[in-house]
RNA sequence: GCCCUUGUAGCUCAGCGGUAGAGCACUCCCUUGGUAAGGGAGAGGUCUCGGGUUCAAGUCCCGACGAGGGCACCA
């Protein structure tokens, strides 16, 4: 006879099997209609499956995270429900929870178009109109399997043939339609309410390129109607971050056919590249970094000896001379490696960190293209440390503290850490990757950061750890990076004496704190909306004359302001002042001087910011102190002052 | 690379079988105006490219290329 233990510590005895539907309503009738699920000894039941053991349990309804996650769940079944009664011959895969909302994976002779998703979404309300309950039925693989060859739903029937023999499957019953999954679900389709179809796109059976393309069709799905409102106005929002429109709009940079997956940099855009180019120098050359440089093309024979050429020359682009052929480079480190390999090292040398802003050209797959975030010529700050065993962890150490350090004066302080092992195509033995992998870890887990495991990610010849940032719609893109190599320098014949006379094979490590300065600039304009503090800014000020008797002092303090290294224009056009302060309020020049007849006789600025606070009226070097500090403070998120 | 969507003036978009449209930007003129759009006039497009259907094609069909969203890939 179960005793059953309510959150509050409550004890209720049970005369026979009980469900949580009975539980919720012995504790009243509210509570009996909201309830979703129970969460049973740490486990997630269905209402409606009899509980015949003690146990502690929590009633889960709409307001508990679980509980959205299980609405989400159940409309990934009602598109199942609307789907098989709008095209019978549709064969149903998978319909998983993801974050915000579902999916489901259908294979379907005709491709789902979006008004096929508007018909869709139509079936689903009027399913959900008719209240109905679903009802869970326990099977054994037998039966489970008889069901879905009866409904001749070959994926389902793949998915059970996975299963273990001795495990049951639930069934869950939406009227005709019947669907397979370890649930729970809700109860009866009254909890389902705030929805939307999202889109369809196409998605590989089981994720692998191999295999048939199915129709994946996304949904976002809510507790209410007021976070599904939230949610959808929050897309609408993040659409107006995004990079390429902003850069377009801000004149920053463009792409054209000629040239896919590669950056037309704009000059303000350059500006912001130089920006970012020249503190990364600055901090590299403080942290005893040596910068050089390394040719674009090399040839083939190189990467045959690195192992690129066997991985990746599909990737690579080529380009041939007198019967020669060339890579045009793809990664820095085999080159560094040469440079590296050029007299005689000894022990005492290492660390040796060589760092270098390289170009390089990848050629991804076309789909894989998205503005500045994934390109096929990017700019890496890039280096390489080579280093003894001995000296690893340490590197890898102060290398953490520099990410942090960079990316703090950026402003980004949500960084996703991950530590990817041993891929399954890979160079170097089994106990080096041991090594390796134990290096990274241990750096990670001194410095009492939050971080995972990300299994058979790393490169073909080391593990990394990845530090990642997202975009406005929550992409995680990898931005710095940290990597282990045991292998390549051995490859390409790189050695130190070491302290018995003993040549040595030097450890490298691969490391980057930006990635490609493409991408970390599309992240940082999607951070700020555009909105770059002033350190970044293209343009940090603009004089707007208000009458044309003004126009030269305005040119004459902006060129001042030049002369001492800011980025400073004149407006001097024929327009109104109140014309001038919005174009370049929306083209998010931080500082904003109204010069008119009254500042210039009193040698005096009026001083406006670009999200429209105005600081009054100040002199010309009080203004430039002003400038200097807020430049100064980088990205504090008190960007102006 | 795969699936879907998509490609019209510098930008944002309308037009969806019958001799190319709007707003903004641009040029010129008027206006010299104090903190988010002053007024008027004008110029600007072989509708991504290549085929096809049709008396007639931005408009329908096929292909190529690019872009967008996913999937796969990501040294």
């Amino acid at each position: 006879m179960p005793i059953i233990t309510l959150p509050d510590g409550t004890q209720k005895n049970f005369s026979k099997p009980i469900s949580i539907a009975e539980i919720a309503a012995s504790i009243g009738p509210g509570l009996a209609n909201a309830a979703i699920a129970g969460e049973v000894n740490g486990d997630l039941l269905d209402v409606s499956i009899p509980i015949d053991f003690d146990a502690s349990i929590r009633i889960i309804t709409a307001k508990d995270s679980e509980g959205v996650d299980i609405i989400r769940h159940s409309f990934a079944h009602l598109v199942g429900h609307a789907v098989k009664q709008l095209y019978p011959t549709a064969k149903m895969a998978i319909g998983p929870v993801i974050e915000n909302g579902f999916y489901y994976d259908i294979s379907y002779k005709e491709s789902f178009s979006p008004e096929d998703l508007k018909k869709i979404e139509l079936r689903i309300t009027e399913l959900i109109k008719q209240n109905y309950e679903v009802k869970v039925e326990v099977v054994s693989k037998e039966v489970a399997r008889k069901t879905f060859k009866m409904r001749d739903e070959p994926y389902k029937l793949q998915i059970i043939d996975q299963i273990g023999d001795d495990e049951t499957i639930k069934l869950y019953k939406h009227l005709e339609y019947i669907d397979m999954c370890r649930g729970p679900h809700v109860p009866n389709t009254s909890h389902l309410r705030s929805f939307a179809l999202l889109k369809v796109s196409g998605a590989y059976w089981r994720g692998n390129s191999d295999n048939e393309m199915l129709q994946r069709i996304y949904g976002t799905a809510w507790g209410n109607s007021k976070d599904l409102k939230k949610y959808i106005n929050k897309l609408e929002e993040s659409e107006k971050r995004d990079h390429r429109k902003i850069g377009k709009k801000l004149n920053l940079f463009h792409t054209q056919e000629e040239a896919p997956g590669m950056i037309f940099w704009h000059p303000k855009g350059w500006s912001i590249y130089q920006v970012l180019e020249q503190y990364i120098r600055e901090i590299l050359l403080l942290n005893d970094y040596q910068e050089i440089k390394t040719p674009q093309a090399v040839d083939r024979s190189l990467w045959e000896k690195s192992g690129h050429w066997d991985k990746f020359k599909d990737d690579m682009f080529t380009t041939t001379s007198e019967n020669r052929e060339y890579a045009i480079k793809p990664m820095n480190c085999p080159c560094h490696i040469q440079v590296f390999n050029q007299g005689l090292k000894s022990y005492r040398d290492l660390p040796i960190r060589l760092s270098e802003f390289g170009s390089c050209h990848r050629n991804e797959p076309s789909g894989a293209l998205h503005g500045l975030m994934r390109v096929r010529n990017f700019v890496q700050d890039d280096a390489h440390i080579f280093c003894t065993e001995e000296q690893i962890q340490e590197e890898v150490s102060k290398f953490i503290d520099l990410v942090f350090h960079v990316y703090k004066s950026f402003g980004f302080d949500s960084i996703i850490i991950k530590l990817s092992t041993r891929p399954e195509k890979r160079v170097g033995s089994d106990s080096i990757w041991d090594k390796s992998e134990k290096a990274l870890e241990d750096a990670l887990n001194q410095k009492e950061l939050d971080w995972a495991f990300l299994p058979g990610e790393g490169a073909f010849y080391g593990p990394k750890i990845e530090f990642s940032l997202k975009d406005c719609l929550d992409r995680v893109w990898q931005c710095g990076t940290i990597q282990v190599d045991f292998s390549m320098p051995g490859r390409l014949g790189a050695s130190y004496i070491d302290e018995n006379s003993q040549r040595k094979e030097p450890v490298m490590l691969h490391r980057a704190i930006l990635g490609s300065f493409e991408r970390f600039i599309g992240i940082l304009i999607e951070e700020y909306e555009g909105k770059l503090p002033p350190w970044l800014a293209p343009i940090q000020v603009v004089f707007i004359g208000i009458t044309n008797r003004n126009s030269q002092a305005c040119i004459t303090l902006s060129n001042n302001l030049i002369k001492k290294g800011f980025r400073s224009i004149a407006d001097t056009r024929n327009e109104k002042v109140g014309y001038k302060i919005r174009e370049h309020t929306l083209q998010r020049i931080p500082y904003l001087i109204i010069i008119g007849d009254k500042e210039q006789d009193s040698g005096t600025v009026s001083v406006r910011t670009m999200d429209g606070k105005d600081l009054g009226v100040m002199t010309n070097e009080k203004f430039e102190e002003l400038l200097n500090k807020s430049i100064s403070l980088k990205a504090s998120k008190k960007i102006l002052i």
